[in-house]
RNA sequence: GCGGUCGUGGUGAAGCUGGUUAACACAACGGAUUGUGGCUCCGUCAUGCGCGAGUUCGAGUCUCGUCGAUCGCCCCA
């Protein structure tokens, strides 16, 4: 017999994680209707081609995917991100010819990365995400931006930090690529071994890179706000003054760009500043993208997404001390005493049928060891089914509060149930 | 892809420079107390130390490999 394991990176959720998670769920998904956002489900899988686009240099894309066949023809993909997946739903089922646009849609579900797992990061994570689809404006990106805030508030995050910046449109990020090609080419023996290889594929993510940081190059780097033209620059200027109007804090990080190849504009990270969620720090981050609909064939309309990394906020909440377990907890058990058949199942059934959380023993146990696991499930009521009073077509009902116990006729089991527990409702809403 | 630390029952863990019965605690189960609990006392609970090889008279303890976990680099949510 082999023993089996999760894979790496992977992790199993237990029922008490199970409840955070469904919290969680809930709490965002209410936000996001109150933003004016519906659900979308898309394959967890896709054509490759959906996430790997032409030029595109991101580590994400290019060494990260679960890339498979089948018939050794074509190729699919798990998505590593949830965006793509949705513009190409967006495209393909015309929803570009609603007489709402733009579209606003959440998604939740698994993406899958091969990475080496560490704090906050694994090979299969949960992301929620916002995708507002067919229109561009600055008031469109400030809400997302408050959207996602406001989710990390409403759960009681508070150690968080926006940072935003501009990529600007195509005529800008060329004029700012050529810059910075020219700027670096001289200095290129002074990068580090990936710098040098970003320096042709994608020089912005120089800007990116950690280890060269420090590098002294870094320090008179030309900055895209320089190179932004002037309606780029007039639409940063038009998101800040949004966010500035819903009192959002941030910092503009001219620095800031984006793994993924497709941001225009507004790009942003929200992190968290404790540093106790390790290297893993961004919470959510997301941006504007102008180009993504047009390459998966549909009109020149822009977009606007982040997602949000459901590990992390677990993470951060347990960090910061925010409950997200409340468990329903057990109103009734059914204990067992002697030779009773299956009626602890069917008092079990019919608690169950009047509303209440319940559970019962199946089998032999001493009374002792029930009494254990009513405590430990701290059930409100306790049923005893007893083999001598069943036998009269009675049976016992103990208020675990008061400690009293009423032996009362099968019939009346229902309506002393629904009497005891009103009585224990009401006694623990005076305290 | 690279580096550090770690891997002992259901759980938390002891286990010294290898030495022969793998502590202790919690939980669980049984009993003291034939059917009314949360206290107390007693008892039971790892034929085995992630897995596989090697060194040795002898390995949980040393070596190598492997698989995992964890943290960091990189990257990202």
């Amino acid at each position: 017999m082999k023993n089996y394991q999760n894979p790496k990176g992977t992790y199993d959720v237990s029922p008490e994680m199970a409840a955070k998670y469904q919290q969680l769920e809930g709490t965002l998904e209410s936000l996001a209707h109150f933003y004016g956002y519906e659900e979308i489900r898309t394959p967890i899988f896709e054509d490759t081609g959906v996430f790997k686009r032409e030029n595109d240099s991101s580590d994400m894309v290019n060494k990260e995917m679960y890339t498979f066949s089948m018939n050794g023809k074509d190729s699919f993909t798990l998505r590593p991100e949830g965006t793509a997946g949705v513009v190409r739903s967006y495209v393909q089922n015309k929803m570009y010819a609603n007489a709402d646009q733009p579209v606003k849609m959440y998604y939740y579900g698994p993406m899958f990365r091969h990475e080496h797992p560490q704090k906050g990061r694994y090979r299969q994570f949960e992301q929620f995400g916002i995708e507002c689809i067919g229109a561009k404006s600055p008031m469109l990106d400030a809400e997302g931006i408050a959207l996602g805030y406001s989710m990390i508030k409403t759960l009681g995050l508070s150690n968080v930090r926006v940072r935003i910046n501009s990529l600007g449109d195509d005529e800008s990020r060329k004029n700012y690529r050529a810059k910075l090609t020219e700027y670096f080419r001289p200095h290129a023996e002074e990068l580090c071994a990936d710098c040098k290889r970003r320096l042709e594929q994608n020089p912005l993510r120089i800007l990116d890179c950690k280890v060269d940081a420090d590098n002294p190059v870094m320090k008179d780097v030309p900055l895209i706000s320089d190179s932004l033209n002037e309606p780029s620059k007039e639409y940063f200027r038009e998101v800040l003054a949004c966010l500035d109007a819903l009192v959002i804090p941030y910092v503009i990080d001219p620095k800031l760009v984006r793994g993924l190849d497709y941001y225009t504009d507004t790009v942003f990270e929200v992190e968290n500043i404790t540093g106790k969620a390790g290297a893993q720090a961004t919470v959510f981050a997301g941006g504007r993208y102008d180009g993504l609909v047009s390459y998966f064939g549909g009109p020149e309309v822009s977009g606007f997404g982040f997602a949000m990394g459901m590990e992390r906020l677990i993470l951060l909440a347990e960090d910061e001390g925010v409950k997200l377990d409340e468990k329903p907890k057990t109103d009734v058990y059914v204990m067992s005493l002697g030779n009773v058949g299956t009626k602890p199942l069917e008092l079990a059934t019919e608690a169950r049928a009047l509303g209440y959380i319940t559970d019962f023993n199946y089998a032999p146990r001493s009374l002792k060891a029930q009494f254990k696991t009513v405590d430990r499930l701290d059930a409100k009521i306790t049923v005893i089914a007893g083999e001598s009073e069943l036998a009269e077509g009675k049976v016992n009902i103990k208020n675990n509060r008061t400690k009293e116990q009423v032996t009362v006729s099968l019939e009346d089991y229902a309506d002393t149930l629904d009497e005891m527990m009103e009585d224990i409702l009401n006694e623990t809403d005076s305290l």
